[in-house]
DNA sequence: TAGTCTAGAAAACGATCGTTCTCGACGTCA
DNA sequence: TGACGTCGAGAACGATCGTTTTCTAGACTA
């Protein structure tokens, strides 16, 4: 029907399906508990499919986290731009926080579950998981700098929103979103003076 | 020799030889990246042994885990108890933390680690992490507050210090605990008008 | 000394892992 | 219609896992 030969579109739905079951299945149980057989079964790609399009299962762990990357800081820039004014560009930070722990399948984060499982054994991964680190922690401090604050109040928000994430996966409970703001607003009228 | 028919004197050593190797190759590389067998070599004691002394690697994680909880406990204490002035008994933590951060294998919260590789799959490690989490917060945040600083302090520190563990996972580096301390001197500083 | 028990090294076991291969069904074009 | 190519389902493969068993050497007792 098509003039090209064979048309990327059915290959990039089989491809978003995959990453999509993989995403679901990897982030909820870990990474080294979920087999291949079981990513087959959650997605309904042959595995002679799956490796067609991924080598191995280290690749389909970092396109996951690749594309879990690009999804999340396109969910906090949305925060930050639908904010006005520079305060309340950082207090985004927070409420972005609120909702992520509010998700009915909120398991912490999945690039540090993935380093303290994969880290030291598995370099791709670990470069995965910096790259995508230094990138959330540039968002953040850069966020709170750009608001007029020096780097000393963006680091301690940078860290307040770390803790807050390990605190929610630990209670199952979205409250540290709160504590971390309530810690922000003391940080920032301080410096405000 | 001994009247006792068996002194449990050597099955304490073996035991503690056992769990020495386990900490130190667990936490350095991750659990299930270690088979029963590195940890024979790494602690010499022969796999029979091992399981004459728990039932299943599992309980050999627990006891680990729980081994590590009250020696990190203690060392959390000590730091307090040797300062003088509640305000110092709080920064007390963050020097603990940088002593912490600049041990050569430090990798990390060794509970939050388990807890992202196994916490979905294995209830009795969850149920370890959760113990050593409750234990923790509740000395860190005790500590803010019988400084007489008030609650939105104290959950504020704590986030600041789960936060600094992981930034300095990330980094390798011990400044993060030097970054929590600026922020927790702020908080501080604050909270006292 | 003969018999009994213990302990360690290593093989064995069944299960499961990531990955590859086989094989039959089906669509397409001459 | 018939040859060819593609595809998915599932078996198969070798490796490795947690766990159990075997085998042998040595210590102790009567």
């Amino acid at each position: 029907m098509s003039p090209v030969p064979v048309s990327d579109d059915p290959v990039r739905e089989v491809r978003e399906r995959l990453l999509d079951a993989a995403e679901k299945v990897f982030y909820a149980r870990g990474i080294q508990a979920v087999g291949m057989d079981r990513l087959r079964t959650a997605s309904g790609v042959p595995l002679k499919r799956i490796y067609q399009l991924y080598s191995c299962k280290d690749d389909v762990v970092c396109a996951f986290l690749r594309r879990r990357h690009d999804r999340m800081m396109g969910a906090i820039a949305g925060y930050v731009a639908r904010a006005e004014g520079p305060e309340q560009r950082v207090f985004a930070l927070f409420d972005w926080l609120y909702d992520w722990f509010g998700e009915p399948d909120f398991r912490g984060c999945a690039w540090m579950n993935a380093f303290g499982e994969l880290g030291p054994t598995n370099a791709a991964v670990a470069a995965e998981v910096h790259r995508h680190k230094d990138a959330f922690r540039e968002l953040l401090t850069g966020t709170v700098r750009d608001a007029g604050y020096p780097a000393v109040v963006a680091d301690a928000v940078y860290l307040l929103v770390e803790g807050a994430v390990v605190a929610a996966q630990l209670r199952r409970d979205a409250e540290p979103a709160h504590e971390a703001r309530r810690g922000a607003e003391i940080l920032l009228r301080a410096a405000r003076g």
